[in-house]
DNA sequence: TGTTAATAGTTAACATATTAACTAAATAGA
DNA sequence: TCTATTTAGTTAATATGTTAACTATTAACA
C-alpha cells in the first residue's frame, strides 16, 4: 500500500520544492523567473530557435510562453523574429544583452547544481535521472490518447 | 556533461508532464482540479485537519491553499471550522457530498495509478522513489537559509 | 481557382505558484 | 495590564499552467 504522501506524484512535486527555491534564489538576483531562466538558457545555444521547438525544450506550453517571451523582449533580452518562408512561424533569439547575461548568470546556476549533486551519492543520482528518464519517454495510452495517429 | 534537457529539473518536469494528464483527466470529469483532488485526498482521512497542516500534506503554498478550499466550499465539498481555544486556526473538513465523491473518484484514481506503476520495472520504480525521498529530504542549506534556527 | 481543412501563434478564462504585505489574535514581558 | 512580538490566515500583485477558442496563414484538392 503506497502512502498517498509517498505517491509518484507527490514525490516529485516534493523534490522540486526541496530543489528549486536555491535556483530561483540566484534567478531572482538577475531579475528572471525560472521560467525566463530556461528560456535563455536555450537561446544562449541557439542563433534562432522556431517557437514550437522552444516551447518543447524549456517544456513551457505554447500559451505560456507566448507571455514569458514578451516579458524578455520588454526586458531587451531577447526578440521575435518571422519567417519570411511561412509567415505563421516566430524564430526567437536573444539580444547582446541577453547574450551578455549568460556569463553572470550560469557560473552562479552551474556551481548551485553542482553542489546539489554533490550533496547526492552518485548511483543515486544516476537511479533516479534514469528512472525519470524511463517514465518520461512512457506513451500517454493510459490516458486515452492514442499516440500512434 | 549534463545536458540541460536532462538536469534533474527538467528531468522532474518533464515526468510530471507525461504522468499527470491522464489524472487530470478523470479529475475533469468530477469537476476537479488537480489541487483540489489533493485537499480532498487528505480530508478523507481525516475527521478536521488545520489549514497548516493541510497546507502541508497537500504540498499546497498557504496563499494558494485559501482559494482552493474556497472553491471547495462553493462547490459543497468542504468547509471551514474557526478554532475555538485559538482563534487564529481554522479546520477545514469534508462535508458529506464532500465524503462521497470518494467512493466514486478513488477507484478510477486508484487504478490508473496501478496501471502506472505496472508499466514500469518494479525495481527501477523503487530505486526512484528511494532517490526521490533522499534528495526531497535534504535541507536548504545550500539556499542560505540556516535549517537549525 | 475557390473553398475547405490544417497549422502556428495568440488570446481568453480560470486556477494556481510565488513573494510580500496585511489583519486579527495570541503570547511574552516590562 | 499595556505594549512589542509572534503567529495564522488572508489579501495583493505578478507570473505561469491548463484548456478552449480564435486569427492569420498555408496547404489540399475538388
Amino acid at each position: 500500500m503506497q502512502e498517498f504522501s509517498h505517491s509518484l506524484p507527490m514525490m516529485l512535486y516534493r523534490t522540486l520544492d526541496a530543489v528549486m527555491p536555491r535556483f530561483r534564489q540566484i534567478f531572482s538576483e538577475f531579475g528572471l523567473t525560472e521560467q525566463q531562466w530556461r528560456v535563455l538558457r536555450v537561446l544562449w545555444q541557439h542563433e534562432q530557435i522556431a517557437f514550437r521547438e522552444l516551447a518543447d525544450l524549456t517544456l513551457i506550453p505554447p500559451p505560456s510562453l507566448v507571455g514569458v517571451v514578451d516579458r524578455l523582449t520588454k526586458s531587451g533580452l531577447a526578440r521575435r523574429r518571422r519567417s519570411i518562408s511561412d509567415r505563421r512561424n516566430v524564430f526567437v533569439q536573444a539580444t547582446s544583452k541577453g547574450q551578455a547575461l549568460e556569463a553572470k548568470v550560469r557560473p552562479r546556476v552551474d556551481k548551485a547544481y553542482a553542489e546539489l549533486r554533490r550533496s547526492v551519492n552518485a548511483k543515486t543520482w544516476d537511479a533516479l535521472i534514469a528512472g525519470l528518464e524511463q517514465i518520461s519517454s512512457i506513451d500517454d495510452e493510459a490516458a486515452g490518447k492514442s499516440a500512434g495517429d
